[in-house]
DNA sequence: CCTGTACATGCAAGCGACTTTCAGATAGCG
DNA sequence: CGCTATCTGAAAGTCGCTTGCATGTACAGG
């Protein structure tokens, strides 16, 4: 799956090292936005240590390789970059399970206009929708 | 300031116990978004613990006497409502100065609609823009 | 192919936000 | 005034994440 992940670091100028090369094709491969402690949990990735992948997500986050966004419980999420897209990375809204902790793209949702007070500087915007998915409401034993 | 911290309290069905009537009073004076830590350090709150404090945000929080987001630093920020609002806490875009860490209320930017995968029920939004509040891009060395 | 070095990795330790447990204190009722 | 449900404080634990440092390795240049 995704024999491509080595020629992306590649491209993206990033050493291509057994970790990094782990890490983004099971990213790619998973295909929705998934934690840290989702990844430790991956038999593929069993050999990378838990730092290093700390590190490797962030250095695929700052090559624009994935986007990552922030969940309610305190836990960022990561997730592939939709093909080629560098410029805005992430740039739409996620729905958070709180059951599961489950996180999806909402790729329809655009980030909506905002104002902000006169003089901030806007790096970037967060929106997440939370509630329960339509799992977790279909076995909901309340 | 705020003689009235007491009274909100009883009106919400909650004890009127020392710790909660300051903090209450605090975070009204405030007036804006602070974590757990800026209440940590304040003067007036240095006789409740920590843990008392966490718990008495929490009661705030469910009594819908304040209203709380999270941060992408992972803190939450806990606000007192506008008044009388208690439906729908919090309903609105917030602001997050990355450099300073603190935030702001955008009351004007109501929260979107958004579209959820079909079978999902929504418990609720957060609409965060994050960046550098006027003061900080001002006070700027880079 | 070999080597040097900038960069990546693994390990241990640390930090901040938050929760849990449990014994002792207290608000507010009758 | 006294009782009880509830709140409080202290200690310890969890979780996500970062830092420091010594070792290992990808890859460019010879």
């Amino acid at each position: 799956m995704t024999p491509d992940a080595s020629e992306k670091l590649r491209a993206a100028r990033l050493r291509r090292t057994p970790a990094r090369v782990a890490v983004l094709a099971r990213v790619e491969a998973l295909a929705r936005p998934v934690t840290h402690g989702d990844l430790r949990g991956e038999e593929a990735l069993a050999a990378v240590d838990d730092v290093t992948l700390y590190r490797t997500l962030a250095a695929l986050v700052e090559a624009g390789l994935v986007h990552r966004v922030h969940g309610i419980d305190g836990a960022w999420r990561y997730c592939a970059q939709p093909r080629g897209v560098t410029g805005c990375p992430g740039n739409h809204a996620h729905f958070l399970c709180t059951t599961c902790g489950g996180m999806t793209c909402l790729l329809a949702q655009a980030m909506p206009r905002v104002e902000v007070p006169t003089g901030s500087a806007v790096e970037g915007r967060h929106f997440l929708v939370y509630g329960r998915c339509g799992a977790c409401v279909t076995s909901a034993t309340t």
